[in-house]
DNA sequence: TAAATAGTGTCTCTAAGACATTATGTG
DNA sequence: CACATAATGTCTTAGAGACACTATTTA
């Protein structure tokens, strides 16, 4: 690795621990939801902490957070992004540690969760009621995840990871409530979502009390390069 | 530090190093300017490379890049925001190192510029010029800032940190020209800005050759939490 | 037919963009 | 006065939001 080892000595310098954390959404039963684990050592021993672990010095910052939540949650295959590294000096009481946070969005009903041998539980718990203690300061990262997930939603497709395959437009209007927290009105939905022509109609509906639904199938090629695809601001403050 | 070293070692994982790096933006003779330091060791050197090093174990990471920047180009007092964290595996060739990117902005006349030891030479480069041959990713770190401060020009109020303390309208929707890379109309700009309400009044004009400005001053107290203060995309596609 | 849910139509109003016009200084 | 630059006014249009209406199923 080293070429010219006689110019640099890499013992020069103390390094810190590096841990990637991953915050992982879904909707159950159509309410937000983020996935905890339940710490099994000290530090903070039996609290609620956000999934993650020290990085190996031979994988990325993504493989990394893609292999500590398979390994600490069972979860995989998710869509990962880049959340915000967070490095004060005593947010660990072990020893110097940044952690660099990712989100994470999945469907519930297509993971089977599990706990690793680190940890006593694993959990969905719902954004609008989590644990009073959190471990180090995964309150802050939550609270930052979840704010950020919202402002994203306006101007991504990021709401469609967490429907199936097909879907009907109603389903999607309904996670947007869900993770925005407010009323979306009907027709100005449908108008938006048709009008970015991001959905194919299938040839399915599906039967219920009323009128059938059709179903419809994401078309993720469609949203090209062009951003901001919704903005549902229905007259927030 | 460790209250219970019997369940914890420290030296059971190997740690990255991690520097942080700081891609800071000025405006000079009405063009985007980015600061780079010339490199004089091993590895990349005489290669040009946005300013940075490696974290000390007793500071935040933002305080690291608040000391970096001084140290290696003595630029001081500057708004700091943290950019992404790149983490690749094969970075950097001394080892493995994550670096923490940062994005300054700054007036270049508040600012006196200087090399340290560490480096041959200190310059800003226009963004539309930059070095053909940057050290490490620092190119990639580079398109993504400017990127970013681009997008983050219309939701925040950025542009004044390039502004002295009085300044005239069109002075600042010169610098969104610059930025956004595009020009802006001057009746919508002015509306736009007046409806605002960000700027104050002064009684103080400039002559020119013309009629003489009118000169304003930023009341950021009054941006409050109102986020989106821009949106100046006139037909961009 | 009533109830329930899906889906469409349309009016209003705001704000963005384009562009014309007026204002106020200098030589 | 002509010229230069600053500042304001106004017309059009697209799109957001509100809300009324129609459609299609089951009981």
């Amino acid at each position: 690795m080293q070429e010219r080892p006689e110019t640099y000595d890499p013992t020069r310098y103390e390094r810190p621990s590096v841990t990637v954390d991953v915050v992982i959404f879904t909707l159950i039963s159509q309410e937000l939801h983020v996935l905890l684990v339940q710490r099994r050592h000290w530090p903070f021993d039996g609290f609620w902490a956000i999934p993650g672990g020290f990085i190996n010095m031979n994988e990325s910052l993504r493989d990394a957070a893609r292999r500590e939540l398979e390994e600490e949650t069972g979860v995989r295959d998710v869509y990962l992004e880049q959340l915000y590294t967070f490095g004060e000096v005593g947010r660990d009481p072990r020893t110097r540690v940044l952690s660099v946070a990712y989100i994470a969005i999945v469907r519930a009903d297509a993971q089977k969760i599990r706990a690793s041998d680190e940890s006593l539980d694993v959990r969905w718990f719902p954004v609008r009621d989590l644990p009073e203690h959190i471990a180090f300061d995964h309150d802050e990262i939550l609270a930052y995840a979840i704010s950020r997930l919202r402002s994203k939603l306006e101007y991504t497709t990021l709401a469609f990871q967490l429907l199936p395959e097909v879907f009907s437009i109603l389903e999607l209007k309904h996670i947007y409530e869900q993770i925005l927290g407010e009323k979306l009105d009907k027709g100005n939905f449908y108008r938006k979502i048709k009008e970015s022509d991001l959905l194919e109609e299938t040839t399915l509906t599906r039967e219920g009390r009323g009128r059938p639904t059709r179903l419809w199938r994401f078309r993720p090629e469609r949203a090209g390069d062009k951003q901001f695809v919704f903005r549902w601001r229905e007259d927030r403050k």
